[in-house]
RNA sequence: GCGCCCAUAGCUCAGCUGGAUAGAGUGACAGACUUCGAAUCUGGAGGUCGCAGGUUCGAAUCCUGCUGGGCGCGCCA
């Protein structure tokens, strides 16, 4: 239970009590609680908390908010609580103020904590998985896989401090048509480089990736595939290229400070009968049928637009088939929570899924689609459109050459997926010194500098009680502590709203609170009583900003 | 044509399950370094929350219609 839940539940719990009493003595009518709510007002002339429990009831009991609001005020017991003093304000609104002094309790919870502070049991334990990225594994990484990338390992992170099983999984597409146009292309290269004068596919992979690839076979294995059969020899490219490929985007995603639990082969799925069997179960439920040769689920009996293929007039299933395979997998291994992370363009998907989910017999809301929009390119103005197929995109290697790691991640996810992005190369350069990540990082290695002169000094830092912290009376000082106690609560909401945008706000909210502090109070020349506790607030602080950055996967670096 | 997403300050975007006077950043303007990092801080300026209705004590938020933009509607993935 965090700070703020046990101040909160306390609050509510007395605010029931008097209307209770109210509803005995006959001053209040009603038969049942509203769903009122306790909150934080925004403006902070309306205290520390407020209810609209009055307005929600005015209806019932037949009589005027600010009425009913008396009433409750008049039966509230606040003896032996932080509450100072109660008003009631606007068109009903009861206003708690609170002593200070109840935020103190946070400092040595959080200099105890180090890491873990922030982290709570939230999730219970339950088993989630997050699955991004999921990239054509033909090609490498690009700005759309990136913005996944950013999202879905920040989210993950975010679940994990909440209290969930979490497991990041990547699922390899290393079946189906692509990979046949891929393995065509991969041949045509191969024979071309050799000297034959073959077409290239006109559907086929253009970027010189491709080229580079059958250039580095031919050099370690020389000519060896040439005169083989066409099925074989595509088969050998495919498989060779792919482990080159897959270990690449495996570096890439690492190097972005993304390291997944699972890599999911889409061809194990097949191999192993999956696909097959899910297919047959679907037929036996009576959701599949035959038309023109092929194998049709009928999809629209669970709200989708159109009916889809499963398997091909040539026997071939098709991708949905497989997908179908692999979210009973999922439910198979245990998730009871199952986060897809798709580009936009993949809308059209989402209900044809959840009604194979459902066609299963597992709940569709188990699965969650975040769709995020596409990352729309500029660079010199124009903007760049991207493709795999013609070979023209900015990889996830150039970007982080660009912009830099910590950059590039800070920026995706300080967005909401749905929120389309116009990413302007130059800018991202020429700016960089003005991207919000550095006023947070700044503020951590400012708070690192004074830590390391105070060590210096020869200034220990000693352990204080919460009493021992009245001492900081400044606004300055209790606005960054109040901030400092909303962590455990704000990576909850970030969680239960899948939006880990809310931690760059957080992160930006809680350096600008530390410049303030910096500005207007002096630690390292203060009296020693007073040096000791903002030396241990400026400690507790930087514990903040490095545990809410390395959800984000951004560093929290010491000097600048 | 149908479906999904979006529209908030000059620009880029927040705004949690409906709450009080809609917030940051950035740009422009005016200030603050004899003192712990000025990559910082302070101040004012900047708005018909796309338009029009509706729901109610109360709407940027929910509902309907419209306008404008993105995406999708394949025996591709």
């Amino acid at each position: 239970m965090s700070i703020v839940k046990n101040i909160e539940n306390q609050i509510k719990e007395l605010i029931e009590k008097a209307v209770f009493r109210a509803k005995e003595t006959g001053l209040l009518l009603f038969s049942a609680l509203p769903d009122y709510v306790l909150e934080v007002p925004r403006e902070k002339v309306h205290g520390d908390f407020a209810t609209n429990i009055a307005m929600l009831m005015a209806k019932e009991a037949k009589m005027a908010p600010r009425k009913i609001a008396e009433i409750i005020v008049s039966n509230f017991e606040k003896e032996g609580t932080w509450i100072e003093k109660i008003e009631i304000a606007g068109p009903g609104f009861i206003n708690f103020y609170l002593d200070h002094s109840w935020v103190y309790e946070v400092l040595p919870l959080v200099l105890e904590q180090g890491d873990d502070y922030g982290r709570s049991e939230f999730g219970a334990g339950k088993k989630v998985q997050v699955e991004f990225v999921s990239a054509n594994p033909s090609g490498v990484l690009h700005m759309g896989n990136a913005r996944g990338a950013a999202l879905g390992d920040s989210l993950a992170s975010v679940l994990d401090a909440a209290g969930y099983d979490v497991t990041r999984e990547f699922y390899i597409n290393d079946a189906g048509n692509q990979i046949e146009k891929f393995a065509k292309s991969l041949e045509a290269r191969y024979l071309q480089l050799l000297g034959d004068d073959v077409p290239f596919p006109e559907d086929g992979y253009h970027g010189q990736d491709i080229i580079d690839t059958m250039k580095a076979l031919i050099d370690r294995q020389g000519d060896k595939y040439k005169a083989m059969d066409g099925e074989l020899r595509r088969e050998f490219l495919v498989k060779y290229a792919l482990e080159e490929k897959i270990t690449n985007i495996r570096k890439t995603l690492e190097d972005f400070g993304v390291y997944y639990d699972v890599w999911f082969s889409e061809q194990t799925l097949h191999d192993s009968g999956e696909v097959a069997e899910v297919i047959s179960e679907l037929k036996k439920d009576g959701h599949i049928y035959e038309k023109e040769g092929a194998l049709w689920f009928n999809t629209t009996q669970f709200g989708d637009e159109k009916d889809e293929v499963v398997v091909r007039s040539n026997g071939v299933p098709t991708y949905f088939a497989a997908d179908i395979a692999y979210h009973k997998n999922k439910f198979k291994r245990g998730f009871e929570q199952v986060i897809n992370i798709w580009g936009a363009d993949h809308h059209g998907h989402v209900a044809r899924m959840k009604g194979a989910i459902k066609a299963l017999g597992y709940d569709p809301e188990q699965l969650t689609v975040i769709l995020m929009q596409l990352v729309r390119l500029f660079r010199g103005g124009e903007i760049l459109r991207m493709s795999k197929r013609t070979g023209t995109y900015v990889t996830l290697n150039e970007l982080m050459e660009e912009v830099g790691r910590d950059a590039a991640r800070y920026f995706f996810v300080m967005r909401s997926p749905d929120s389309q992005m116009d990413f302007d190369l130059d800018l991202a350069k020429s700016q960089s010194t003005d991207n919000p990540v550095f006023y947070v990082q700044y503020a951590h290695a400012r708070i690192c500098s004074i830590l390391r002169q105070a060590e210096e000094m020869g200034y220990s830092l000693p352990n204080l009680s919460q009493d021992d912290f009245r001492i900081l009376t400044d606004p300055s000082e209790i606005m960054l502590i109040r901030k400092i106690v909303d962590l455990p609560d704000e990576i909850v909401s970030a969680a239960k709203n899948l939006a880990p945008h809310r931690m760059t706000g957080f992160a930006h909210d809680l350096a600008s609170l530390f410049h303030v502090f910096y500005t207007n109070c002096r630690v390292l020349t203060a009296e020693p009583e007073m040096r000791n506790a903002r030396l241990l607030l400026t400690k507790a602080t930087g514990i903040c900003i490095k545990n809410v950055l390395k959800l984000i996967g951004v560093s929290a670096p010491e000097r600048m």
